[in-house]
Order: C-alpha cells, then structure tokens, then sequence
DNA sequence: GCCAACGTTGGC
DNA sequence: GCCAACGTTGGC
C-alpha cells in the first residue's frame, strides 16, 4: 500500500465540503501537471491513503485523510469547454488527464501546518517532497515513515 | 534542441 | 497583492 499527499485549495474543494458530498466521496479532477497524472494513473491504488493537504489559504497544513476507492480514469472536465479545467488537446478517444475517486477517512481535530512540519525539514521529514524548495506538485508520494510522524502530530497538542 | 515569454502555483 | 519558482509553449 502507498501513501500520498493531495493539495486542494479550500476555496475551491475544502476537507468540509468533502465532508458534506455524498458518501464523503469525490473524484479528484483538474489535475492538470504530468508528473501528478503519471502518479495518479500509474501508481494510485484502490485502498491507498492520502493526506487532504489546504494549499493557497489562510493556515496551509495537513487537513485530514482520505483513501483512494476508485483508480483512474479519465477526467472527463477536460472534454468539457466549459469547464474551468478544459484542456481541448485531452479527447475521450485519447484522453490526457486523469483523475481518482477518494473518500473520506478522517477530518484532523487540529491542522497540522507547513509551518509546523517545516521545523522537522532537517529530521523527521528531511527528504519531504512537500518541503523541497519550489515545490509546486499538487500530488506527491509520502513514506511510510513520514505518515506516520505526521500521522502522530495529528494526534498532538 | 534552445530559450524567451508567458501562465500558474502557492507561501507569505 | 506580491513575487519566486517552475512548467509549458512556440519561434527559430
């Protein structure tokens, strides 16, 4: 089984809305960066656990958990002209983005933020792809090591 | 294949 | 709102 991290922004997606959807489950659509579509076509599976990561926001941090229940297929908000996240290259003949269904596992009681996981950059989490300068990826893998120290912060305080 | 221009991401 | 970092595009 594998760990991952998704970035939404709250204002679009947040971890309440997807509290509020039905069967606490969306597709993770609007992906549209190749190293992410690569891991989410290639290497998502169904069961793995993912951590619902607020980007772009007041508090960025580690909101929750999420597993994945569907693995992909194609995103079909591509095909669509109006849709915000249309890409007229992706065709469902030969579709170019890729998406999964996740479901809700856990909303955190508390947010654990960048700024926080930022003071463990040289221990705990040194090598996090999360924390790598200029990081920009809005899907990346997390060890299991790593899951479980953010996991236990989770639990802090 | 190079690289400048441009758009996006995302922390602050 | 600013801006650095990064990815993509397209002319050559």
């Amino acid at each position: 089984m594998n760990y991952w991290l998704l970035k939404s922004e709250p204002g679009s997606f947040s971890i309440d809305d997807l509290a509020r959807a039905p069967r606490k489950t969306t597709c993770w659509d609007g992906v549209r960066n190749y190293q992410a579509r690569n891991m989410i076509r290639d290497d998502m599976k169904k069961g793995d656990l993912a951590f619902y990561y607020h980007s772009n926001c007041e508090v960025p941090g580690v909101v929750g958990v999420v597993e994945i229940v569907r693995e992909a297929y194609p995103d079909h908000t591509a095909f669509d002209p109006e849709d915000h996240h249309f890409d007229p290259k992706s065709d469902p003949e030969n579709p170019r983005w890729f998406m999964v269904d996740v479901k809700l596992v856990e909303k955190f009681s508390r947010v654990v933020s960048l700024r926080e996981l930022k003071e463990y950059a040289d221990g705990k989490l040194a090598g996090f792809r999360l924390l790598a300068k200029g990081n920009r990826l809005s899907v990346m893998p997390v060890s299991s090591a790593q899951w479980k120290f953010i996991r236990s912060l989770s639990k802090g305080k």
